[in-house]
DNA sequence: TCCTTAGTTCAAAAGTTATTGAACAATTGG
DNA sequence: CCAATTGTTCAATAACTTTTGAACTAAGGA
């Protein structure tokens, strides 16, 4: 069972403009360009919301076409769909990742950082 | 009399992104960007909302810091802010607007083009 | 001075988004 | 099978945003 992405093509700029106005969806895609490659299962987001906060923040950016999530087991792996977007709009994610990345006021997300046990 | 603005380093990337995600507003920076250096009153984004609605809008980039609004006589002349957001924001801007650029979906402005009658 | 133009403000209504807790479903490990 | 883990859905509420029309202010021109 998978889950519905809107397609490259579809991805709309003013609705992921407006996903990403929202601090704790911008520190979601913050964390996720900071370990980019690797799938992050939901619960390493914990610090940001709620659990069924995180549902709907995580909802949000994947119907934009800034996530994927891919079903694994009872995890959903969730990537940012990075290729997509600088296909779709040059340079924005990095512009705002970059941007992310010296904004104090944003919440900051990580500490446990064990996404491959050794 | 003079509006109020934000300064540079009080402008929010989350503010910004949310401001900017709405069509309305995205045509408005569109058509802003597509006359840059020209200050621009009120009434040539008519097209786009009503008066009162345009006015709520503009408040809300002004506010956000997106642009600059000066009083000139009963007028209010706007401009784009880029050298401020390009200071804060390393090119987002441009790559909003380039985004902008080729989105169909995006209302369009313009057409009565008299800016300085030669 | 009076009229027009340009834009704001206000209050109300409508619509949308965010947050919560309780209940649920699906998978995995013992 | 049972329990634990992972995440979703649902309904309720709270909080914000957008849109509207009517009333207003302030400047400029006749």
């Amino acid at each position: 069972m998978s889950l519905p992405h809107p397609n490259t093509d579809q991805i709309s700029l003013p609705i992921v403009l407006g996903v990403l106005g929202d601090p704790t969806r911008l520190a979601i895609v913050r964390y996720l360009a900071s370990k980019e490659g690797v799938p992050l299962n939901c619960s390493r987001f914990l610090d940001l919301a709620s659990k069924t906060n995180l549902s709907y923040h995580l909802a949000k950016l994947r119907e934009a076409g800034v996530t994927r999530a891919e079903v694994v087991g009872t995890n959903r792996m969730i990537t940012l769909r990075r290729a997509d977007l600088d296909a779709r709009f040059p340079g924005l994610l990095d512009s705002v990742i970059a941007a992310a990345a010296d904004d104090a006021a944003l919440p900051a997300v990580g500490g446990h950082d064990l996404e491959v046990p050794v």
